[in-house]
DNA sequence: CTGTTAGCGCGTTCAG
DNA sequence: CTGAACGCGCTAACAG
């Protein structure tokens, strides 16, 4: 059998009150007794059954998610996972609620996390936006014990208690690689769109792909990088006009959102040989259809489910001060061509 | 308040015990009693706190894993995922046993099915071997209430609950895509070596390989597969006689196990350029070096902590017929190259 | 067929 | 500083 708190007290020789005071660094145990304790503890192999102590204190984990309001697909499919997490979440003990915010709007996010503070959730989870204003909101969290983790897009890690999203760094360098080699043997020009090169995200991304591509591949030569802003039609137009001005480019990789008007600018290209290779991240309905039609090449992909789910793992864990599996939360760089599709 | 089964008694006007008899299905109760309950139940919204009825029953989850004694890595870093499944499971009422039998052997693995009815545990995973007395065992072990997931390598989906593993049809293809992509504008012989064609992972694999590259890439021309027999120095030999008959190789695919042997022949074989492409299965220390050293262009790889993982989630779910996340439980086929390594 | 009662393992009063 | 007793939400005897 399992030993209990019971035989803790027995084997200590103290009642369970004592006992739960050590477990719980409780104040009002001597020293000595404390001691007597712990070693029974560790003596009989205790470990604590965390279920039966939620139900007895009734806990009950509170988490909230802070998400920009935006409508691009991967915002849309992070909403979902987590409407989807709500639902699961009267079985588990958990409450939690959706705070939307405008986009990179520093300030917005910075008054969205004071205004939690009424309520103070258990645990917070949000996409950062890099700003002195957010820095400090988190902090203030963090200081009331809500721990905080960002979601896709992060901070520097002593700012915030964990990260769930990629190392966009080395998903550029992965683009990169995917381009040169799709590319091999062959020279030309190759197109960049970026969201903006005011998140950080997308620099990385730019960065990665330059280095690698430039590693691997100096017959090609990358255009000056072009923003997108994650608006489709601007992304159609971006894309529309490289494609007349360059019948030959050799590739095109979308490093942000909008990929509807990169797909749009494909589709009404007229089908000359050969055509250019496209990377694009995110796998949406859209994008989806466009690399099974074969018009994008591969698309990189973070998984917004397993990133919702692994906020949720890591807040909990870190509200009962429990170690995380790390294997199990970190996010995946998804690769996808049209073959290994989900 | 989240309602409890108090107010589910109060609100149907009877006692809990009958609450208790309806919620978990067990006879004694009358059509129309039952028909009240189950009114009030819906009404107040009542969801049943699962760990605290897993509390109040003692209820413990055993789990056995049935696995292949062999000593390739894979399987190794499968075992070595389920004893860190084992470490934790104490503090989730789970105990897991690790049964290991020799590979490739039905009868074998039948027979460490049915010992297991000594002691029949309430889930079941196993690297099944496709065989009637294996079938038949599994039907044995489900008609007496055990839930059976496969792992790695499947059997008929009615022979089992679940399948935890990767589709290794769409593996062959996505490898299939990456040397076709890899090579373009370059043709010449691809080499492939399979474990044994015994096997129906390796066969779904060669198969969707063969498919996809010469429907991608039809300059290329497959030699007949080789089988390796998934050890390291039949890998070698194989693939170092083939190196040294054909010296302008276009590629090599390893569809099995024996990595290290590969990796030997290619780091022997003199830096004649261009060198083959190579792609293999499993990222393992050993392939994860070759990865980076450049010797091997990508790996394939199903993550094996995330499979022990789903199919401890997916028996405990069925075991309290509980509904798993599918999202969660589906298996990548990881694509790693050097940049996107873990 | 239905109801009463005593726990499961732990946390938390409130007396001593 | 320490202990006894009760309750979290649910299940399982045992009575009726």
């Amino acid at each position: 059998m399992k030993p209990t708190v019971h035989d803790i007290a027995q084997a200590a020789g103290v009642s369970l009150a004592t006992v739960d005071r050590v477990l719980n660094r409780r104040p009002g145990v001597r020293e000595a007794t404390r001691k007597r304790v712990e070693d029974a503890i560790r003596r009989i192999g205790f470990v604590r059954d965390v279920a039966a102590a939620n139900l007895a204190k009734g806990r009950t984990y509170s988490i909230a998610f802070v998400i920009p309001s935006g409508d691009n697909s991967f915002m849309h499919a992070l909403k979902r996972e987590i409407e989807e997490a709500k639902r699961r979440s009267a079985h588990e003990r958990t409450e939690i609620r959706l705070v939307e915010v405008p986009p990179f709007d520093a300030r917005a996010l910075a008054a969205a996390l004071r205004d939690l503070s009424a309520e103070p959730p258990s645990g917070v989870a949000l996409v950062a936006v890099e700003a002195p204003e957010v820095v400090a909101e988190i902090a203030r969290l963090r200081e009331n014990g809500t721990a905080v983790v960002t979601l896709v897009s992060d901070l520097s890690a002593e700012a915030r208690d964990h990260f769930a999203g990629v190392d966009n760094l080395a998903a550029g360098r992965t683009a990169g690689s995917l381009m040169g080699r799709f590319l091999t043997g062959r020279n030309g020009k190759v197109a960049v769109i970026a969201g903006s090169m005011m998140v950080g995200d997308h620099r990385d991304r730019l960065q990665g792909f330059r280095e690698r591509l430039g590693e691997l591949h100096p017959g090609l030569d990358i255009l000056p990088v072009m923003e997108g802003h994650d608006s489709p039609e601007e992304v159609f137009r971006l894309v529309s006009q490289v494609l007349a001005e360059h019948p030959s480019l050799a590739g095109i990789y979308n490093l942000g959102a909008g990929n509807r008007g990169l797909i749009r600018a494909l589709s009404e290209r007229g089908a000359s040989d050969p055509r250019p290779v496209v990377i694009a991240h995110e796998l949406t309905p859209h994008s989806r259809q466009a690399l099974d039609a074969g018009l994008i090449d591969a698309i990189l992909n973070q998984d917004a489910g397993h990133e919702v789910r692994s906020a949720i793992r890591v807040l909990r864990a870190r509200a009962d001060d429990l170690p995380v599996i790390d294997a199990q939360e970190r996010i995946r760089i998804d690769i996808f061509l049209k073959d290994n599709l989900p």
